[in-house]
DNA sequence: TAGATTGTTAATCGATTAACAATC
DNA sequence: TAGATTGTTAATCGATTAACAATC
């Protein structure tokens, strides 16, 4: 029942895929192709699809529709979660209108920031004022908070978010937050990211 | 001499910390403290440690500005990598500004969009038009670029930068990029971060 | 000295890959 | 039938964790 993180991450790029090639899969498609498609190895493809879906047949593969359906299903996908976003910078705007994160199920509500330059209570979706966050938490039962502030504010706003009872926290802002056992905190650290594509980069020019 | 791949994420992780608590620690920290406050196994990160210095004494632990030294050395932050950035969209524009990546070595020398409207030559970093892409990567000698445009032209974005002698892609596109084998491409894919997040939290549930 | 800390060697764990039987 | 494909069981691989000797 439990997936594994790799596996979770492999999905939305399996689902990308299959969404954004019905011309050359009107029907069906087999974990070879997809797994060529992407670049990876096709026994992991294959056992990925079998931990999503039992659908598989021989000699046809997956039916492309139906396997979107169960990869969708095993994410949760139909389950929308509400969320908010503190810190609407260029990187917090960005992510409010980001129209991908709807697909995936996220749904972003508001963001809230303390600068009332920022605030817009016409926009979709509105800012409002942080004094508002804890109302609009509480009223919306929002479980998801995205943490988009300045690095000496984010350990502020994620105590902020814990006390309007948020479960999970997605944290941009490169600073280790501090927050209860029961809050999941999940990094999404693009310098960590860069740090990694630079030194891969650099072991190509060594190997040669 | 080839670092894994989850010990270059951590690295930074680290680095940011170190440098973010001075005044707790004015002279040494051990991995011990290092670990329980960013919540990782004493024994992984004394091992991360080992990889990257070997100036580790035992009852003192490390010499914070030391570690800091070698960890930067390590990930060569000294050595800063130019970057070109197409597609300057909400996203696009909030990389472009974001001043964490100068830190971490990567100094982003422009933006390019296809859209006039886009365009900045006075701003900095500037953005240009498509159309000079090519000279600006080779007279700059650029090797790494990044790709924040609609999915639906990410490819055509990347085989330009391929064409320009581009050796590294950061694509923010959730579109999976075909490239020759010889340019390494690394997917930010914030909606498979977010599947990622929102599973574990549901499973949270679950297991209650 | 005792204790805190290091670095290293061996054991464990989890994910990927290989091998293969089953099916249409 | 032969071949393409599936799902599953076993082997491999790589990273984390445990155990421990060395040091100040």
């Amino acid at each position: 029942m439990k997936a594994s993180k790799p596996l979770l991450r492999r999905l939305p790029v399996y689902l990308n895929y299959l969404k954004a090639h019905e011309e050359e899969y009107p029907y069906n498609i087999s974990a070879r192709q997809l797994a060529e498609a992407l670049n990876l190895r096709e026994v992991m493809v294959r056992k990925d699809l079998a931990a999503v879906s039992n659908k598989g047949c021989s000699r046809i593969g997956h039916i492309r529709v139906d396997l979107i359906a169960d990869i969708e299903a095993f994410l949760n996908y139909s389950n929308v979660t509400d969320a908010v976003l503190v810190g609407a910078g260029k990187l917090g705007l960005a992510l409010l209108e980001y129209s991908g994160f709807e697909k995936a199920g996220l749904h972003i509500l508001a963001g809230f920031d303390t600068d009332p330059v920022k605030r817009r209570n016409a926009a979709q979706p509105p800012v409002y004022s942080m004094s508002q966050l804890e109302s609009f938490c509480r009223s919306h039962n929002i479980h998801i908070g995205i943490i988009t502030v300045a690095p000496d504010q984010a350990q502020k706003v994620c105590d902020a978010l814990v006390a309007c009872g948020i479960q999970a926290i997605w944290n941009f802002a490169p600073t280790h937050l501090i927050s209860p056992d029961d809050v999941l905190i999940q990094n999404e650290d693009l310098a960590a990211s860069l740090a990694a594509l630079r030194m891969n980069l650099e072991y190509r020019y060594y190997d040669k």
